[in-house]
DNA sequence: AGCACA
């Protein structure tokens, strides 16, 4: 198993990233790329000797990044599978959320561990109370993908749009898809009204194009939610 | 390979 015997945290942590790909755009398709997940605190990526080619995303709960360190295991990105695990240690945008953040000065490495482990046990035991302290904000993009981070979709060829205005059109929908490469078809169901389906060659393209678009706004009401389509 | 938050 890839994810060690690291306990599961909401923070996750990949590696083999491109590290040719300046630090802003990484951390925006990062932060696009793994939405379809849950709610993201933040990203962190630095350019740092030690530090280039690794990033950490934040989400707000541990079960969304569950389902991102299995589904995106290996995932081709920017021509490189990410190598993804749970992170070490809780992120300091969490530690200063739940009061347990302490500004680090500069350690012996003994104590350092010491914290470390500190740090895993209470991150457990949070995660067993399962206080969800995340409130939604009803209506947007993040109201669906609620509903889908119990049990994520995998990367597919095929996008699944939903909060879509019911006047939307299939012709409308290419106009907007079409830009991307590799777009195959937009299908949508007459009787289905606000949902439609995309289909790209494969799922590295359908990706960039979910990146892109996640979130966009026909109207100002209908942020469009982007997830992969069920197989 | 590499676990940070300036």
């Amino acid at each position: 198993m890839i994810t060690g015997d690291i306990p599961p945290n909401q923070t996750i942590y990949i590696k083999n990233l491109n590290e040719k790909i300046k630090k802003e755009e990484l951390k925006r398709s990062l932060y696009c790329l793994f939405s379809q997940y849950g709610r993201i605190f933040d990203v962190v990526a630095l350019k740092t000797p030690k530090l280039r080619g690794q990033a950490w995303v934040v989400f707000s709960e541990v079960t969304a990044a569950s389902n991102a360190v299995r589904q995106m295991q290996n995932f081709p990105f920017y021509d490189k599978p990410m190598r993804i695990q749970y992170a070490k240690s809780k992120s300091d945008c969490i530690a200063k959320e739940d009061g347990s953040f302490v500004p680090r000065e500069k350690k012996k490495k003994q104590e350092e561990k010491a914290e470390r482990k500190r740090r895993a046990e209470e991150a457990q035991q949070s995660s067993m109370a399962n206080g969800t302290g995340a409130q939604s904000n009803g209506g947007t993009a993040a109201s669906f993908r609620n509903a889908n981070t119990q049990e994520a979709a995998a990367p597919n060829n095929i996008l699944f749009i939903q909060n879509l205005p019911h006047e939307t059109t299939s012709s409308m929908l290419e106009m907007l898809f079409q830009q991307y490469p590799g777009f195959k078809e937009v299908r949508m169901i007459e009787a289905k009204p606000g949902i439609a389906f995309v289909e790209f060659e494969d799922d590295v393209q359908s990706s960039m194009a979910m990146q892109a678009l996640q979130g966009f706004k026909i109207t100002p009401q209908n942020p469009m939610a982007i997830t992969f389509a069920k197989k």
